[in-house]
DNA sequence: GGCTCATGTAAAGATCGTTCACATGAGCTG
DNA sequence: CAGCTCATGTGAACGATCTTTACATGAGCC
């Protein structure tokens, strides 16, 4: 009976039109401030202009509202992944570490997305969308690792892709969640997560026995040009380089 | 009123006696049922056989009997570590490779405290003895990492320590939160979670120009006795091993 | 115009978190 | 042992949430 319901009700009828979308974007919005935990179907709906009963005509309820933007975190998701990805250009393993970052962008400027996803308790096989969804992000990190595994060095074992994958998977997620995001970005790091994470996946690549020994850490000169998928003789980097992936040693 | 109430009341008289204590071992029990988001102040009173007032004079309220929680499962983490850490013997990679094994083991085992520390929502710093938990549970790691890093083989840089410590405190944690726990476990993996994050701590170590190429991954036999801490001469793995450290090529 | 069904509302029950005034009894003081 | 005190527990109550139920509205279609 208040003015502003009145109001409200007169500016779009008894009707909504799209209460649907509207729910998703208003529980985004809480989900970013307050967390999946403190966020509450009640005030999606009050912050939709409807009554608390009405978020029930399209979700069964409050964790099929959770669980739907899980999935569609999980899309966008896939999208920046793949853009990232680029179909491994301009080489393999810049190509790949483009990938570690937008995984780390998508987390710090998602953090709604990211919390629904994978700090919300919902199970990922809560809806075969949502799984679906999942596996398909995942999926393009199983592609490009599946192209860098190709690339071995000669004389070097060739990992198994869906292992490196898996891998590169659980340091990107270590990264994002442990230092990251909101709160957990509070513990005092020497470096940046974006730093942190590169550093990790180089020394891992190299351990692999990929060269990644062209760059240093900084962000300055862009680095020499490298003849795109030749690798370069002796896989194993030259005997003894006196500084590593992530930076000089002092 | 009840029957079960005036019962209960008999047995242990009108004071509890070590209310704090049950409804701590309450929660935790809760917690690992049904998550940190679904368990409820009122429940672990009613489990403790108390009123719903009654924990307030225990807890300012429901996130101080959380982040209580959170503070006992570092403490008890790093116990866990250094018991696994052994002070770095037989030899610092084995023992080190403990402390990632017995790391996942603590999110296996104790999902509850797990929980509570990583996955509540209970901010780092909610409290000064948390905090003081944390971090003395993360130096375990991060002793470990400095003694490693102390042995790089002669010609190889040296990483610094600190960040080796964070990287494998992210791939444990994010093998751990991805695959190794409840719902999470569920994806479908070829490998267990713990033989997966060996392996990627063995290639990373690899990486970092440590030998690490004594063992396949199958608990078969025990690896041969390595001269501990005698850097064997090259730091480099002799140039293309046909096996890696996830096994077999196939 | 009238029907129908998706969509929204109001009201109500169950549960929680939290607070407040009050009850109980354990332990100290004399 | 009497009496006091204070930590600890009780019950009742408030406001908020989640969810269901019966009822209202109106958009689209015949």
């Amino acid at each position: 009976m208040s003015w502003r319901k009145e109001q409200r009700r007169a500016e779009r009828g008894y009707h909504h039109g799209n209460l649907k979308e509207a729910l998703l974007q208003a529980a985004l919005g809480l989900i970013a401030e307050k967390g999946a935990a403190g966020f509450t179907f009640a005030d999606a709906a009050r912050m939709a202009g409807v009554s608390a009963a009405a978020p029930y005509r399209h979700f069964r309820d409050r964790d099929e509202l959770l669980s739907s933007i899980a999935q569609r975190g999980f899309e966008q998701f896939e999208q920046r992944l793949t853009a990232a990805w680029d179909d491994g250009r301009p080489d393999t393993v810049t190509a790949f570490e483009r990938v570690g970052k937008a995984y780390l962008a998508f987390a710090r400027e998602e953090p709604a997305f990211y919390n629904a996803m994978f700090e919300s308790g919902v199970p990922v096989d809560a809806n075969p969308a949502l799984q679906a969804a999942s596996e398909r992000a995942f999926n393009i990190i199983r592609a490009a690792a599946e192209r860098l595994a190709a690339l071995t060095p000669p004389g070097t074992a060739r990992p198994p892709a869906m292992m490196m994958a898996l891998h590169i998977w659980s340091m990107a997620h270590g990264v994002a969640s442990l230092f990251s995001r909101g709160d957990a970005a509070r513990r005092k790091l020497p470096m940046s997560p974006d730093e942190l994470l590169e550093a990790e996946v180089l020394i891992y690549l190299r351990g692999l026995g990929f060269p990644t020994d062209r760059r240093p850490v900084g962000k300055g000169a862009e680095p020499p040009p490298v003849p795109p998928e030749a690798p370069s003789g002796s896989g194993v980097p030259p005997g003894g380089t006196p500084s590593g992936p992530w930076g000089k040693p002092k």
